[in-house]
DNA sequence: ACTGGCTCCTGAGGGC
DNA sequence: TGCCCTCAGGAGCCAG
């Protein structure tokens, strides 16, 4: 479940992979990702030079002098980068082959992952022109976030996870943001002060990049483009913790669904 | 302009 | 052992 920690530790992972290798071939296994792949993907990338790795939300872009692949790992997505000889396996979707001898692989048993082609401007793709802040950027602070927070009647915990607003904050790392801020997630972001959301901001800051440090958070199969685990489900506070009791106060911590995810938070230390 | 609900998909895990 | 059910989740899309 790779949310912003997890790509953007996969895109340092392969980025020093990719950058100068020129694309030779295209393999693709199974077109039918979120999106079909479409054909500019396949036709345009062979012969290209891979000039950098970027990552814009939980997209991955990577850039060629002809335009862009833009890559999202949805909820089940790996890149693995890895030689020709490793054998193929069940959701093996695309091989990027590279003149060095070494591909990248793109795996994703869920499909609900994406890989598209822009020649434009990527910033300006439709599905990234639209988005709101990255986390870990000066101008996302509690003041932009208390100001955008305003007559929104949704809960403060489905506000963080809209991408509009403030990008790469899946149901984990809002969860944990919520408890490091002492915020309760059912909140309505609208009722929230300023001083909260200057909290808020730094926790999110605090919680991500701490991810990051880890490696990001492995439950079940992420792991980076060299098959390595994350560390950060080591250290998490209040997700997945149901009925065990809140690291800070003693108290079990709650279990909710919100918008049809789950939600842990302390019903003592989160307000 | 917002907001909540639905949807894509497969694999894991629980109950019987 | 095996089957069936539920759940996990990113985020676009659409109806209200």
């Amino acid at each position: 479940m790779p949310e912003l920690p997890e790509v953007e530790t996969i895109r340092r992972c392969i980025e020093p992979e990719l950058v100068g290798q020129t694309v030779t071939e295209i393999i693709i296994r199974n077109p039918n990702l979120r999106w079909p792949i479409p054909e500019d993907f396949s036709r345009t990338l062979p012969g290209q030079k891979i000039v950098a790795v970027d990552r814009r939300a939980k997209y991955l872009l990577i850039r060629t002098k002809a335009g862009t692949a833009i890559i999202h790992l949805g909820m089940s997505g790996r890149l693995l980068v890895c030689s020709p000889d490793r054998s193929v396996e069940k959701h093996d979707h695309i091989d990027l082959i590279l003149n060095n001898g070494r591909l990248l692989r793109f795996n994703d048993a869920r499909r609900f992952g994406c890989a598209l082609w822009t020649a434009g401007p990527a910033m300006q793709h439709p599905l990234l022109k639209d988005l709101g802040r990255e986390p870990l950027e000066d101008g996302m602070t509690g003041k932009y976030l208390f100001d955008q927070s305003r007559r929104r009647s949704l809960a403060v915990k489905e506000f963080l996870m809209n991408s509009r607003i403030v990008v790469g904050i899946g149901n984990i790392y809002a969860n944990e943001a919520l408890f490091a801020a002492g915020i309760n997630p059912a909140r309505s972001a609208a009722h929230i002060s300023a001083k909260r959301y200057n909290k808020l901001a730094a926790a999110i800051k605090t919680v991500l990049k701490d991810a990051l440090e880890q490696g990001g958070t492995t439950l079940r199969d992420f792991c980076d483009a060299a098959g390595n685990p994350g560390y950060f489900q080591l250290k998490l506070m209040v997700y997945d913790r149901a009925d065990e009791p809140c690291y800070s106060c003693g108290a079990a911590i709650h279990y909710v669904r919100q918008a049809q995810r789950s939600t842990y938070f302390c019903g003592k230390c989160q307000r």
